[in-house]
DNA sequence: TCCGGCTGTTTGTCCTGGACAAATACGCCA
DNA sequence: TGGCGTATTTGTCCAGGACAAACAGCCGGA
């Protein structure tokens, strides 16, 4: 693999792998015919164990180097205490996805969806099965065709719950909530999971999909006239170009538009105009104290 | 803004960024106080244009240093000479688009679909909006973000229709169908329409979602014993690496199961093992053809 | 004991200018 | 007109240097 499929991989950039090297003495790639860096798959496995440590607080110079068996074992002391026993509902998904039964795993998640109801699948249930795939992956158990098919199956589920809800209730009314991730954010999962969530609450939601840059999701708050603009972060994205795109945004969108980011992504922090929600079950009591805060002045 | 948020917005890598200023003298971005490149707005929005007009072809050489006139000149003509006459559907498609009427937007194309029939809708209707869309993005009459909100919304009223067709008439059967797009591939609209016909024929069809990984798409072929590989793709996909890649496929996928490949992409040609579908409304009758055959040596 | 400010170190990102392979255009000949 | 060999264009890579922002560690005061 060349240095550009592994920024690609690792989500580790160019920059870094280079620096990495000269600083650490690893990454350690082959050359090519022509002096290009040559990565070799353990290698860009390792880099991922170390992307992962960064992420949770490590620092570089402490770990890079590592043999493997130790960031393992490192990585495993962090999520062993994040780790909770796996629920029933774990359980049978990573059956389902190992058996390669689709039909079967629509089925169970759309089941679950009317055991626990949408509010609670999209707060709890769903975070922890989409832990649980990313873990299982993450250990090798899991094929990454089979963590596709999971996202698939998954988001097919809740728009089709979602959908339900619109139609459900209340009819909608405000806040307006337009949904959005950055352009380097691919992930739709935690975005689906917080529309869920709004819905529930009567807010009318407005989804722009994965991969919006900052400048059109601006623009799009103010052609929709939003109340709040919802962003969602996997832990994938860098935490200084989260920040940086959210400073960049506060600057872009209207004044009178809230900016709410959540999801698994380490280091955000509240600041004036930006409201960090820590978890899904956080927004509809947020949602009742927007709703209180704008009848108030009125 | 900086080079790494002008990377971000516009699309073009660092490298190429600084290799276009040094060699043609644009962009020629102001610096800090430290030397580093400052980009002002109206050059990343000239370097937009060029994005665009440097993906339908034109060479960097002979369009970066033209004034702002002269490109908008030339993304017109290129949009121009693919304009047919708009149907009644796009008009409206359009004109609640530049309204920004998400609600509006979704009823329409739902009410689309149930006046032709899911069929036509995905076959004919479908392709023309999106084509529609496209070019009036291209012109510089939408922005971005309208055309994501079509691209949501489309493909929600898409997957419903798909989710009830699944349910409806006969119960699924052979062939079963694999869907799925290649790494570089990260549009869903193609495949969406391709299941909806192989659905309607009433195929069981099983979706990757887009960017999977070649040899993924291959194991998943096995593990879900799949007869047939639909793969989709856009005009935005070069030529070579769609081959490259169809042949890679070939080469790694089980004899058993047949390719077939279809979309915007021009330059496709038909191979042994390799099937390619030059519109949707040749999916049923291909479908057709294969249950003949699967049944004929039986 | 805890907290806030100060200092030294770590770390990511930017810089320049050079190099070359792959992609593309061009000229030539049949 | 179409196929083929050569010339040009173009994106991506490299090295090694620089510095600001983030961080850890220390220290003194409440």
């Amino acid at each position: 693999m060349n240095i550009a499929a592994v920024e690609r991989d690792s989500g580790l950039p160019k920059d870094t792998l280079r620096v990495w090297e000269r600083r650490y003495g690893f990454p350690a790639p082959l050359r090519d015919q022509h002096d290009e860096r040559l990565y070799p798959p353990e290698q860009v496995a390792t880099l991922r164990l170390l992307r992962r440590l960064v992420d949770v607080g490590y620092r570089p110079g402490k770990v890079v180097g590592l043999p493997d068996a130790d960031l393992t074992r490192l990585l495993e002391r962090v999520s062993g205490s994040a780790q909770q026993p796996l629920g029933a509902e774990a359980r049978e998904v990573l059956a389902l996805l190992g058996a390669s039964d689709a039909i079967g795993l629509r089925e169970a998640l759309g089941a679950m969806v009317l055991r626990v109801g949408l509010g609670d699948f999209a707060a709890n249930v769903g975070p922890g099965l989409a832990q649980a795939v990313g873990a299982a992956w993450s250990r090798g158990e899991l094929e990454i065709h089979q963590e596709h098919l999971f996202t698939e199956q998954f988001t097919n589920v809740l728009r089709g719950s979602i959908h339900m809800a619109q139609w459900a209730g209340a009819p909608r009314s405000r806040p307006r909530v337009l949904f959005g991730t950055f352009p380097q954010e691919p992930h739709a999962l935690g975005l689906l999971m917080a529309e869920a969530m709004f819905t529930l609450e009567g807010c009318l939601g407005i989804s722009l999909g994965v991969q919006t840059p900052i400048t059109e999701i601006a623009a799009a708050a103010r052609a929709h006239q939003a109340d709040i603009l919802a962003l969602s972060f996997s832990a994938m994205i860098p935490p200084s170009q989260a920040t940086a795109g959210l400073d960049e945004l506060r600057a872009l969108a209207p004044a009178t538009a809230e900016i709410w980011a959540g999801g698994a992504c380490p280091g955000l922090r509240d600041k004036p105009g930006l409201k960090i929600v820590r978890g899904l079950s956080e927004i509809a009591p947020a949602v009742r104290a927007w709703r209180a805060r704008a009848a108030e002045p009125a």
